[in-house]
Formats: structure tokens, C-alpha cells, sequence
DNA sequence: CCAGACGTTGTT
DNA sequence: GTCTGG
DNA sequence: CCAGACGTTGTT
DNA sequence: GTCTGG
């Protein structure tokens, strides 16, 4: 699963990294991202291209009667989205990357839950797969949101926890956000968990269990927990 | 036909 | 919107 | 994901 | 326990 994330490479960047073109929406350096708030995402504009985009960390299907957190959905499972009626049409037609430089998940263990980060061992930020919705409601008001894909743990992210949010490779983007037309069964085929020795862990304060703190030494390995 | 759902995770 | 269940 | 709330009335 | 808010 992924719940809380960190982003902390600016728009600029991200835009370069990304091949993002036109206008930069701003938004400050995230060390505790957590659904609900506006973040950043890239994705296809009407015209061939890429743009970066701020939307709602939480999905919310273009049916759904209001942005009611009991149809805001964080994540959706690489097994079924592109069936599930919830996501269906934004697998097909609303891709996005979903760019990060590391996420967060919580080990149960007695005395409580136990936080980790996750890192590319290189160091550099990252897309994970994503959807994305753009809501219209009764009066008027329109929010655009987004998913993350979420699979199978490799053997890097299992002991702490079952599930891990999908992670590309810089390749597989153009792929993902349907810019070379590859038929559905190979979208889904980039659905899978990144190889375990790309990445790197270490368990962090439970400072980064409240969304309300949002500081760079919620990042920072906690040393009383590493390995002899 | 209409009503109701439409999501994920872990349960140490 | 679209599918499943009754 | 975790933290924190979880209620009613009448009031300009 | 369960829901909402961030």
C-alpha cells in the first residue's frame, strides 16, 4: 500500500526530468504527503506532450455524487484496475506519473507501528503509476485527483509490509501514459514490483505518523533501530 | 425492471 | 457511468 | 497511511 | 468501533 509519500525535488526539475512542458504549478517541498492534499502529477495534454499538474491525492470517480472521502481512493490494485468500474476508464484514457523521491509504510510490531522509508539506492526522484479523474459536481465546482497503483511487495519492501506502490522505470513512461499506443496487456505488464536491489530502506521517527509534521528530518534513518 | 455498489489494507 | 444482485 | 473526532440548540 | 480530515 502506499499512504504518505515524500516529494522533494522542485517543479523545475521535475518538469526536466519528466519531459513536462508549458506552465509550472508551484508547490513547496513534501516530507509528509498524505491523501487529501494537492500534489503534483504529470500527464498527456490535448496536444502531443507532457504537463505537470497539481491534483487531489485520492480519486474521485467522475460519478461520484460529492468528494466524499468514502469514494476518494488512495489506491488501486495493479490486479484489477483496469476492470474495476471505479477505474476502468482511467486506466484506459486518464494515465498519469505520479513523480516522488520516496514513500513511507508501517510495520506492525508490538508497541505500536513501526515507520520505514523507501528510496531508489541512486538517489534520484521517481513516477509511480498513477490515474487520474476530473470531478464535476452539482454547482459547478470541479477538483481534478489521483490514484497510485499498488502490487505485490519485493523482497525489499516484504518485511515490513505486504504491498508496495508501483514504481517505473524513466523507459517505461511513455508506455504507461499511452504515447506509443501499446495495446492494454502491456500497459498492465509495467504493473509490477521494482526490482528489491534498486532500492534502499530504514526505519524513521513516528514523527511521520501525523500528517500535520512535515520536516526534513522525517527522512533522516533513526539510528537506535538500524542493524547491529 | 430498479437498487445499490463502485476501494484498500491488516487484523501486532 | 456501469455493473451486479435481487 | 495515521490522528482525531465522535453532539445539540439557538444565536446576528 | 467507525468515520472524517490531512
Amino acid at each position: 500500500m502506499c499512504g504518505r509519500y515524500a516529494l522533494t525535488s522542485p517543479p523545475e526539475a521535475l518538469a526536466k526530468l519528466f519531459a513536462a512542458i508549458g506552465a509550472l504549478p508551484n508547490f513547496p517541498r513534501r516530507y509528509n504527503a498524505a491523501p487529501s492534499q494537492a500534489l503534483p502529477i504529470v500527464r498527456r495534454t490535448p496536444r502531443p506532450g507532457r504537463e505537470l499538474a497539481l491534483a487531489r491525492w485520492g480519486l474521485i470517480p467522475s460519478w461520484s455524487k460529492g468528494p466524499d472521502s468514502r469514494f476518494s481512493m488512495i489506491n488501486a490494485r495493479a490486479e484489477t484496475v483496469a476492470e474495476k468500474p471505479a477505474y476502468r476508464g482511467a486506466f484506459r484514457h486518464r494515465p498519469c506519473l505520479v513523480p516522488a523521491n520516496g514513500f513511507f509504510e508501517w510495520q506492525a510490531a508490538k508497541g505500536g507501528k513501526q515507520p520505514y522509508y523507501f528510496s531508489l539506492k541512486s538517489g534520484e526522484p521517481f513516477a509511480f503509476a498513477g490515474l487520474w479523474e476530473h470531478w464535476i459536481g452539482a454547482g459547478g465546482d470541479e477538483i481534478e485527483s489521483f490514484t497510485i497503483i499498488v502490487t505485490d511487495a519485493n523482497d525489499c519492501v516484504a518485511p515490513v509490509h505486504q504491498r508496495m506502490p508501483v514504481i517505473l522505470h524513466m523507459q517505461d513512461h511513455a508506455r504507461w501514459l499511452g504515447e506509443d499506443d501499446a495495446p492494454t496487456r502491456e500497459r498492465l505488464a509495467l504493473l509490477r514490483p521494482l526490482p528489491a536491489d534498486e532500492m534502499q530502506c530504514w526505519p524513521v521517527s513516528k514523527k511521520v505518523n501525523s500528517p500535520a509534521n512535515d520536516s526534513p528530518d522525517l527522512l533522516e534513518a533513526e539510528a537506535d533501530l538500524l542493524g547491529p
